[in-house]
DNA sequence: CTGATAAAATTAACAGTGTTAAGTTAAGTT
DNA sequence: AACTTAACTTAACACTGTTAATTTTATCAG
């Protein structure tokens, strides 16, 4: 039964190909301002038929956003080198993380920002995508303390309050891009040490 | 001349009732959810009278946010109480500004991450309020440093960075209101205090 | 090759959107 | 009582997300 394989095979593509068009839109006019029509436009398929792949247009943008957390899952995870060193190694995720939302803005503000909004009380399931970017954190949390390079601290707390503060510099870098910010990098570097340091013992 | 002092008190009443009529819907469904004819109909006017008085629907978010910061301005400036400790009067006005942002969270939204996005170019002009509130930040920082309870940090770099602490903190709470976060006043404290714990010398 | 069946995609419609241009009503002045 | 101006409204434009009903397309059985 080669039929219904090819069949299968050439809905995902579509679906993709939905996928793909919403975000480049979503990414360069806002996901208020992109219909489902201008979507359909850039596919060459009628309105309608994106309604066969996708709920609904929250539902588009979420499946967006899960594309982007795995991401930025992989960004981290690559990052992983085991220099033994587990704070050097906190200080360095959390760049990455940063710069990646940095890199990708829009994306970043969808995921981040628009997003919850759109789907309120289902933000954070058990076994997302998002829960697993949050327990890589967790994990590199834990081990800084494992190794006492931290003072004993909660993990579950620390780990929220160091994403607070790269999720907060990340968007306000996004969000105020006229404000008189000092030196970018210096900035980031900033709010990261100044959290390490507030950590170590 | 009683009659042109009573039509200008007239036409400010109205802004007042549009401005007031407009924050209401906005906070409670959200800016885009919001249609000009939706305020009209809670003034009891036709649509197109809104735009006698604000520019277009920007504007009127614009204006509803200058309220908000003229709010938050108030609120961090009566803490001002010369207790002679900097660190605590700037922890307390940490923990101030992440509350007001938690009391009124549609409102911070609205002023923080909804209005850059609809006005592109002019986020923070001089003289503007949020200006203000950000001076006083950087005034309550400045004499940390200047009394030797931080150690010598660039005061600029300093300040924004602690507000990116607690703009993150307020967002992620308000946002993500599913997560299972720790006790909410301990994670604040927490973000706050680790950042002061890494200012200090 | 024909007819049936199921899947995929479309058209038309609904009630709504921000905003503009043109027109109307009401108030104050002479 | 006629004129002027400010305040407000009506009608229209080209859009919006989404649904129900309909048509087209592709596959299979005989």
């Amino acid at each position: 039964m080669g039929v219904k394989e090819r069949r299968t095979r050439e809905k995902e593509q579509l679906r993709r190909q939905i996928l793909s068009a919403a975000r480049e839109l979503f990414v360069n006019e806002g996901y208020e301002s992109v219909s489902m029509r201008k979507i359909a436009n850039k596919i060459e398929y009628s309105p309608t038929t994106i309604y066969l792949y996708f709920e609904d247009k929250a539902d588009l943008l979420d499946s967006v956003c899960k594309e982007t957390l795995l991401d930025l899952l992989n960004t981290l995870e690559r990052l992983k080198e085991d220099t033994g060193d587990p704070v050097e190694a906190l200080r360095e995720s959390g760049r990455a993380y940063v710069e990646f939302g940095l890199k990708y803005p829009q994306d970043y503000k969808l995921t981040f920002v628009i997003r919850p909004q759109f789907q309120k009380g289902l933000g954070l399931q058990q076994g997302s995508v998002g829960e697993r970017v949050f327990n890589y954190l967790r994990a590199m949390v834990s081990e800084c303390i494992r190794q006492k390079a931290f003072r004993q601290v909660d993990v579950e707390t620390t780990g929220q309050a160091l994403w607070s503060a790269v999720h907060g510099v990340t968007l306000l870098l996004i969000d105020f891009s006229d404000f008189p910010w000092t030196e970018k990098d210096k900035l980031i570097d900033m709010v990261i040490d100044t959290m390490i340091d507030g950590l170590t013992a």
